[in-house]
DNA sequence: GCAGTTGTTTTGATGTAATCAAAACAACTG
DNA sequence: CAGTTGTTTTGATTACATCAAAACAACTGC
């Protein structure tokens, strides 16, 4: 037996994306457990560490840029926060982000995909990609801001 | 007579704002000549310097903050390149970047403002704002990649 | 006009997030 | 199992931005 069960789907990821399968790389993917989870490298490091006590930041942040490179991950920069990394790909969906903790939640925009993809004006450009994010406050964030 | 008549509006705007008119600030506003231009805080130091040699660019980066806290100017934070800031406020009008060259171009939503403005689940948080960011290449990064 | 108060700018240090280069190392090929 | 190639580690370095305190200038009332 060649594949360890529990690692199968994650093993077979970065295989088909055709990057070599190593301990970290398991280790950074299997940090994401449920779909709609956004963490920094910084997060994604603390998962990852007690397991492998070897690894350090700077390995993170290169296994993190290999696997958004092959779209195994997506990479989310928010204005004014570190960058996060989620696991959820493939979907056109947007982001709704706290201004007080940060906090982020996946949102699907109500018109569906194409309005937000095409502007009035493409300046010539060729468009790859459109983000959308939203901004505001979370209900916790509102509890104490009305303390 | 207590204004100069080249500064006329910009002081106005600066009095009106609530805020007190200094060298730095004139300058820094009248380094944005035109609406559709967006310029870094280096940028922004670039132009003012010269006219202004004891500013620093921390000086330009406290009164770029006054500016944006005041309303004046909009602070731009593309993913992977340093913050721009803008004139043209007040209305709802996205940005499309250049992925070669980090250039910048004003657009508005081809349907207009709400749509944009409303997520389909608000996840319990109060909606502040929405930012749209379109990526792409400008035409002399396509033809730079062409050759 | 002039002095006091308040807000602003300057100076210098500090911090965070992230990238780079080179050496040590491990995974896949035959 | 050995060689090649790609990955990880280590350490230094960068870009961008913020913070604190002292020096300073703009607006108020006199």
């Amino acid at each position: 037996m060649t594949t360890d069960a529990a690692h199968e789907s994650t093993e077979g990821r970065l295989r088909s994306a055709g990057l070599k399968v190593t301990a970290p790389r398991l280790a950074v993917l299997d940090a994401f457990p449920a779909d709609p989870i956004h963490l920094s490298a910084d997060e994604v490091y603390a998962r990852v560490a007690p397991a492998l006590p070897s690894t350090s930041l700077q390995a993170v942040y290169g296994v993190l840029a290999a696997l958004v490179a092959s779209g195994l991950l997506r990479k989310i920069e928010p204005a004014g926060s570190a960058a996060r990394y989620e696991k959820r790909i493939g979907d056109n969906h947007h982001h709704l982000i706290c201004r007080g903790c940060n906090a982020i939640e996946d949102v699907d925009c109500v018109i569906g995909e194409a309005p937000c993809l095409t502007p009035s004006d493409t300046h010539g450009f060729r468009l790859q990609a459109a983000d959308v994010t939203f901004w505001g406050l979370c209900p916790s964030c509102q509890a104490a801001l009305a303390e």
